[in-house]
DNA sequence: CATTCGTGGCT
DNA sequence: TAGCCAAGAAT
């Protein structure tokens, strides 16, 4: 794209110039360039994750360990628990993972392909650090690029089968300078007027450009597919308790929350309910039911608990005591199976 | 190309 | 309130 003043570029530059979020990630203004390090935190964190959630785990992160150095460093359990909560703990797994790997490089690749080749970063994410951290021209496509793009140019297809159109259509308008600053723009443009419902099409420095705001309701896109309905299982977690810890095991493998530790389970899965049975013969008192809802299926806990004196035989986990249940890292759904049994005395 | 991965906030 | 949604990646 040429740098002439009247190109939708030129235009949302010159309001981002004025209207630029400050966040804990981006360099102050007339500062050069952020650093790489938490550029791509920031991103990988931002995945699926609303800036208000990433906020609190970013600050910990970066004063926990503030170089990527460090962080490869680090015991993997360690930034497993420090994850605990913000979901998709793939991210975290791979984290650890690009850590070593930019380590083991000497630092953070600076070309969109390099990038790519690293674990955990996909299409927009190794865009969004080429352009943000190192100046590259990348086109960088989210979720909010979609949605801004969609109605700039009214696109009548449907997510996801549009998104080979979207990227031409944001190709068109990437400039060669400012790439990085382009995409936030984007976002921020995304996040505070091109908004899902309602956006504030009055404040839009983008409306005279926009063909969804020429013909119709802006609102109307991003056209989408319809979604699947999630079904509802059924399962139980074992609070099993002795001399005041309770029992707590580490899931296996990278399915659903592998990685993280948990309580013990009957084997309910995406696919299907648990079988009901508990991992030691006891008296089992039902403490009650926890409902979570993930991306692709609602789940129904029952909440079981019991005292035993012996040994757990045959099993991998550890006592962890019931006073620092808070620091075991426990994601959401056992998180709130640990709550109700506090609350239950 | 479709599915599998969390969670909290919003309306 | 029940559903929708968010700076997607891996398979």
């Amino acid at each position: 794209m040429t740098a002439s003043k009247d190109t939708i570029s030129a235009r949302l530059l010159e309001w981002y110039d004025v209207h630029a979020r400050t966040l804990p990630w981006r360099a102050p203004p007339g500062e050069s360039s952020p650093d790489p390090y938490r550029v791509w935190l920031s991103e990988v964190m931002l995945q699926q994750t609303t800036v208000a959630a990433v906020k609190p785990y970013f600050a910990k992160f970066t004063e926990r360990w503030p170089t990527v150095d460090d962080l490869a460093a680090a015991p993997e359990q360690d930034v497993m628990v420090a994850w605990a909560g913000l979901g998709y703990y793939s991210r975290a797994r791979n984290l650890v993972k690009c850590a070593a790997a930019v380590k083991k490089l000497g630092g953070f690749p600076e070309t969109e392909e390099e990038l790519l080749k690293l674990p955990g970063l996909g299409a927009y994410t190794a865009a969004a650090v080429a352009a943000i951290a190192f100046g590259q021209r990348a086109v960088v496509v989210d979720a909010n690029v979609e949605r801004v793009v969609s109605r700039l140019f009214a696109i009548e297809e449907p997510l996801p089968g549009s998104r080979k159109t979207i990227r031409v259509k944001t190709d068109g308008i990437t400039p060669d300078r400012r790439a990085g600053d382009f995409a936030q723009a984007m976002m921020d443009l995304g996040s505070g007027i091109c908004t899902t419902r309602d956006p504030k099409c009055l404040l839009c420095p983008l409306s005279s450009d926009c063909q969804a705001l020429k013909n119709d309701n802006p609102a109307r896109f991003p056209i989408k597919a319809p979604k699947k309905i999630k079904p509802v299982r059924q399962g139980t977690a074992y609070w099993i308790e002795r001399d005041g810890a309770v029992w707590l095991e580490i899931r296996q493998g990278t399915g659903m929350l592998g990685g993280m530790r948990s309580l013990p389970d009957d084997g309910w899965h995406s696919g299907g309910d648990g079988d009901g049975a508990a991992p030691v013969d006891a008296d089992w008192e039902q403490l009650g039911l926890v409902r979570h809802t993930f991306t692709h299926f609602s789940l129904e806990m029952s909440v079981l608990r019991t005292s035993i004196q012996s040994d757990l035989a045959e099993r991998i986990g550890q006592w962890w005591p019931v006073a620092e249940i808070d620091d075991a890292g426990l994601p959401t759904l056992f998180a709130k199976a640990a709550r109700l049994v506090l609350a239950r005395g």
